[in-house]
DNA sequence: CTGTTAGCGCTTTCAC
DNA sequence: GTGAAAGCGCTAACAG
């Protein structure tokens, strides 16, 4: 209630130029209780007088050249520094050097478990390291997406990670090779030449297609959301397909029937499941139905495999929803993600190694930012398949 | 990993300088492949020249003020700006006027899904008022707390809103009354007098004990994190006991036994599960079996009340790994928060307004940015119950 | 060892 | 209408 909608749509603020606000600016002086004008914070001046010396000694101390300082001046100055409790500003140390040590984390949806477990990886590296993450969450609005992006160039961070919906090429101006430096997770983007970190896909599909063949099943079935720009679902659901023509001796070589010896036909299908339109939800979850139900008459084993966490938490309502609980008993489910509630569900996960693929991003981007110029690099982190009760047998 | 700790305790800067990376610096010509000199950035007066005009009039139109320029100027600071690509830099901005439209947002546990909930209502308002929020994570670690605060505080944000683990008093200095505005989220800080947002605790807990009690459970364990410093775990468990002496017609007034109109006796117990420490959590849940088993016994029904998700979760964990699938036959489950999976779990929830809360933060700040000075305000809302099947009966 | 002098990129009087 | 000049708080040459 009461919440956004109906606000009046103001120009644009930070975002460009326009208006900024009128009103208030006026209102400044006293005006209801506690009117102590707010002590303005100490500056570097203020410090200097107090310790009664120039502002280049106050700074030698901030920046750690302590060698420079008689003992005495470094304890002067170390008290005036306690008495105005003084702290130097970020902003004008950035403006003057150059740099702000503030690196811009974009994510997609940090409602997806993952991003979130990937952000506490960029955290770690990012204390590791002595920058400041500056979190922008585009909450799966391409449009936010956008305007994040063209935010952060304006604060001039000195690198970013992206972890993106599908910016509209153009965007992508100011960041990549030619302006300041990016790192993508998860998901490549199509005009960007730029680092990359995220799941090995082929693996982790073939890890969990391989997991439900030896388990029997032999209808298996990739849901995931539309591709549109994703490039990991889309390498995913490649993988999966590939992964099973292999396992039964399908057009790949030989080999790989050792690991199906009784060669058997298996069926491998894709449903895309778009989660942002009930209506497509319906229609998708409707199709499955379907489907497994088709596999039950045939006698076949079907077997759900969810590209990602939030599909598999949609899957798994749906499946709950319709066969109570002991759902897993009437469909197999395994996915790659593993949310905490996947444990409390019993469903089969392929754990993504979140933490080290956020702090590899950071690590990457430092790399950049230190000056690194060579051609782009990919770092694949193998997933970790976990069993539980979804996929019997 | 390797983080924070043995740092060389250096002076201020960041929270650290000391190493600025050595090396590098001096790498800076070419190096491996595009070695194009990063295209430095354009600055107002590129655009100056450019338009063959003077910074002021492009300030002028960065800031709207359109009425003040000849089409004519307007036209040529347009497409200069077009063609330099330039966008102002928000440090240098803000440095001048002294606001930078930061907003820092304190925030205890972005694992807890009430964390990112509210972190949506917060973005929401940030948007439409123009400010950009500066997310920080302190994943439970009351030191990073701490050093976000100072790195809040070094970054010279407008305003903050915490939601703390347990801030050791002195931190707050720069905040609250004298400094920077803040207000909190979800809980109070001991030493702080700022603008409060959260939930209703007292009627949430109600609501709670209410349906249970409505339902016939009459041994109902509130289990809750250790107190510590958060204030609403404190008033919540107040509120528990509380309306459970109301209802039976207890020490309250007699009106209330209409609720309980067979006025039976109902036990209430608390027990405090410490969800950072393994053996700690064994010993509750070893104590909660008891408990469950006693009451069994005794023939009496009843009923765990997590103080929030993550108790729930852990609980729900428990009890399906003790009674399997079917758990919720055997010991009655609610809690306050209700994260995406409990639909899935099947658990009844109290629900908070999270986005409005998220909201309402903002829109407190921001009046007390633009100056208003009144005593410190307290927005409450109410939570929703959602019944789901752990209260059978 | 220490202070003086220029700015970083932008806003803002205050004249023209 | 438009621009020149003076800083915001800080760092980084250069002199002493």
């Amino acid at each position: 209630m009461s919440t956004g909608s109906a606000r009046p749509k103001t120009p644009v603020a930070l975002a460009a130029p326009g208006s900024d606000g009128a009103g208030s600016k006026g209102s400044g002086g006293s005006e209801g209780a506690t009117a102590f004008a707010p002590p303005r914070r100490a500056t570097i001046s203020d410090v200097a007088r107090e310790a009664g010396t120039g502002k280049t000694s106050i700074s030698r101390y901030l920046n750690g050249e302590l060698a420079a300082l008689s003992p005495d001046l470094r304890a002067r100055i170390e008290a005036a520094i306690e008495r105005l409790d003084y702290r130097p500003n970020q902003m004008a140390r950035g403006l003057k050097r150059g740099r702000n040590r503030l690196l811009g984390l974009l994510l997609a949806d940090l409602a997806n478990p993952y991003s979130v477990e990937v952000l506490q990886g960029v955290e770690a590296a990012c204390h590791a390291l002595g920058y400041m993450p500056l979190i922008c969450h585009a909450a799966n609005e391409i449009d936010m997406e956008r305007r994040y992006l063209q935010l952060l160039t304006t604060y001039r961070v000195e690198g970013v990670i992206v972890n993106a919906l599908g910016v509209p090429e153009s965007m992508l101006k100011p960041i990549g090779s030619g302006g300041i430096p990016a790192v993508l997770v998860d998901r490549t983007v199509d005009g960007l030449d730029a680092d990359m970190v995220g799941l090995d896909n082929a693996a982790a599909a073939r890890l969990g297609v391989q997991h439900l063949l030896a388990h029997g099943y032999d209808d298996l079935v990739f849901v995931v959301q539309p591709f549109e720009r994703v490039s990991s679902r889309r390498e995913r659901e490649a993988a999966f397909r590939e992964s099973i023509g292999e396992s039964i001796g399908g057009p790949a070589d030989a080999s790989a029937r050792t690991l199906a010896p009784h060669a058997r036909s298996v069926r491998a299908t894709t449903q895309v499941l778009d989660l942002r339109e009930d209506a497509s939800v319906e229609a998708a979850l409707a199709a499955l139905d379907a489907h497994i139900a088709d596999a039950a008459r045939r006698d076949a084993r079907c077997a759900l495999f969810a590209a990602n966490a939030p599909v598999a938490l949609r899957l798994a309502l749906h499946l709950k929803a319709k066969f109570g609980v002991q759902w897993q008993q009437h469909a197999a489910l395994i996915a790659i993600d593993d949310p905490e509630w996947a444990e409390l569900a019993g469903i089969t996960t392929i754990r993504q190694p979140t933490h080290e693929i956020g702090y590899r991003a950071v690590e990457f981007l430092h790399e950049r930012i230190e000056g690194m110029a060579l051609a782009a690099r990919a770092a694949e982190f193998p997933g970790e398949l976990v069993v539980r009760a979804s996929t019997p047998g």
